[in-house]
DNA sequence: GAGGGCATTGTTAACGTTCACAGTCTTGCC
DNA sequence: GGCAAGACTGTGAACGTTAACAATGCCCTC
């Protein structure tokens, strides 16, 4: 604002950016080039793209001549005429929970490993609208495929309605109608989970559930659930959680009041877990001695709660990965494809959370 | 794979995709509406781009040749003629921590709010080779202006070449060169919880620090060390940590060893805090009692540690919001303004975990 | 040495938009 | 009724790349 009349663009610091012959300022373009180079602006194409057929003499005069312009491709042109930008879109919601905020970090490295760079879009509501709008500018801005972590039911259902002929890949999408499905196994997570439980000799286990809208949530409680039952255990009501800290911790003020009863809980996160930690520490109610408690996503955090918190591993790396292989065969075939499903499995990690059944429990 | 034949992108489901006069499968483009609604392409583009001087009565019939052809704008063309793609990048560096994946979060809002869409470098490791590598690719895909979440050296000093004439903003990018910094003031931030401690009558305080590439374990340093130094109190050497909570642990287990001569200690992140509280815990040292713990961020988990941490908070939100208006003040003025800086005031949360020096500790 | 094939290069036309300018049609005023 | 100013609309040319095809030169074979 206090320079000299305003510079108009033309930051002369010796940046020691080369000009054309000419003394134009704007970048070097294809037929610049192509002119120092004494070529058509075709080679130059050709050159910049490895076609062969083009003798390795001519290839090298160009490649002096873009050195020497500080020539850089310009991919807007390029997307204009090869209807790729070789850019993909990711739609996630709330990129500050540590599963989503991995999962769209390893997506974008495996991308950008594939020579494909990343448009994210985060919601901070989900609803069918939202989801479906951010599809819409996605594929307005022209991405070649886009990557939906749709870990709800309603953005799951967007799905149904998204850009005709866009290549999609759903991370924990459950079972969205035609695209294909990229999740962690959640059912079987949670039946470690629980399984681990009851081997330790409780009579049943409870649970702290994730937000009812969520796939995650519903898987968790059915495998839960499914352990239970085959067992012939009771299954008690689960207490519903939102995946904070602090839900977990007013479901633990309500677990701690029935200590005595419960002796093992499940619970959907590891956040939440660790405000079930809390509560009954606040209460007086020793883990795992009194009490069993198993997480579940293994978050850093976890191995150095007090205690260390037994749980249930996600390898989100993993999931981004393979949703990048199933997206960037879709987009190669130029076409539709079979829809694919892949789950990744869960692992369970054993800490010190919980223990054998306290002697004292009743067995009912 | 197991289709008739291999569609070839002529997907019927009645999707309800309405197409034009002729039997194109390509989708619509500005000359088809111009078209059907009976005008030029140029009038098209006007009432797309809310041009005065359009007859109410053509732009109605524009509007329902759009509608009626399901036509949406080609962003790609659109770019290539106005040089203005109306997206930002951002380059990050692993954004699963807590710091950049909110900072990164609030970029994202924050710009799409404005019109603008946002494209991801997230670095795996940083160096100034690497920085300045996802600044050029980003200036090639054509963004219009760049935030750098830059919180080491190595990554501010690679600010010193970018792409000629590229609008940048810095986000805890230090004293970086030429260009606009938004920070949260570490050093203030380190202040207020050095001097709460001294307040509760502790001799001195301990330090965990971050990583010494990191501007903000730095900051945090200097603030922790100036309060030390005016109060007259011995400074202790600082136990070096990378942010992770089994960095934490393992300076806990030192601190632990130390205990009775070491009450208070700040750590320079939350995670590491955890660490330290789980370290103290397996030696049977109580906290507060005999020993205080002040963290800094502000993790949504902290509240829920045992004991639930004294910490400082940083506004990530307010710093992602105000990088972007920075950004976009530079993108509109289209040629080099003063450089800004802007801090962010850092908020003392105080908690459970400080407490004041326990009276069997020996005064040095 | 003629002809076919291949390697190599050049020419022209897209891609779908916006910009610059040139028209045409109103409208109001004298 | 004529005229000018302004409202409205159309025409042609960019933007910088790749695709499609044509053209050239060379070598090899017969």
């Amino acid at each position: 604002m206090s320079e000299q009349g305003k510079p108009e663009q033309g930051n002369e610091l010796g940046k020691g950016q080369p000009v054309g012959s000419t003394s134009e300022r704007r970048p070097p373009v294809m037929a610049d080039v192509a002119r120092v180079a004494g070529v058509s602006h075709q080679t130059v194409s050709r050159v910049l793209n490895d076609h062969l057929n083009v003798r390795a003499e001519t290839r090298i005069r160009v490649l002096a001549a873009i050195d020497q312009l500080g020539y850089r491709r310009n991919f807007v042109a390029r997307a204009l005429v090869t209807r790729h930008s070789r850019r993909l879109g990711v739609v996630s919601f709330d990129t500050t929970l540590y599963g989503p905020a991995s999962t769209v970090y390893s997506i974008e490295q495996a991308a950008r490993a594939a020579g494909y760079f990343v448009s994210i879009v985060s919601l901070r509501t989900i609803d069918r609208a939202g989801v479906r709008d951010a599809l819409d500018y996605l594929a307005d801005q022209g991405v070649d495929g886009i990557v939906v972590v749709a870990p709800q039911r309603s953005a799951a259902q967007a799905l149904d309605d998204l850009p005709a002929g866009m290549p999609v890949v759903a991370v924990e999408g459950g079972h969205a109608g035609d695209v294909s499905v990229v999740s962690v196994d959640q059912v079987a997570g949670a039946r470690l989970a629980t399984e681990h439980l009851l081997d330790l000799g409780h009579d049943t286990v409870w649970h702290v559930s994730g937000p009812s809208d969520w796939l995650e949530a519903e898987g968790r409680i059915a495998g839960w659930r499914d352990v239970l039952t085959a067992a012939g255990r009771p299954v008690p009501e689960p207490l519903d959680g939102d995946w904070s800290p602090r839900s977990g911790y007013v479901a633990g003020r309500r677990l701690a009041a029935m200590a005595g009863d419960v002796t093992a809980v499940f619970v959907a996160n590891d956040q939440m877990a660790l405000g079930v930690l809390r509560a009954l520490t606040e209460e007086g109610i020793r883990v795992p001695e009194q009490m069993s408690v198993v997480g579940f996503d293994d978050i850093p955090e976890s191995e150095f709660f007090s205690p260390p918190l037994t749980t249930v591993r996600q390898d989100f790396g993993a999931v981004g990965r393979c949703s990048i292989e199933v997206l960037l065969r879709q987009i190669e075939a130029d076409g539709p494809l079979a829809r694919e499903r892949h789950v990744v499995p869960a692992e369970f990690v054993a800490r010190a959370s919980a223990s054998r059944r306290p002697d004292g429990a009743v067995r009912n």
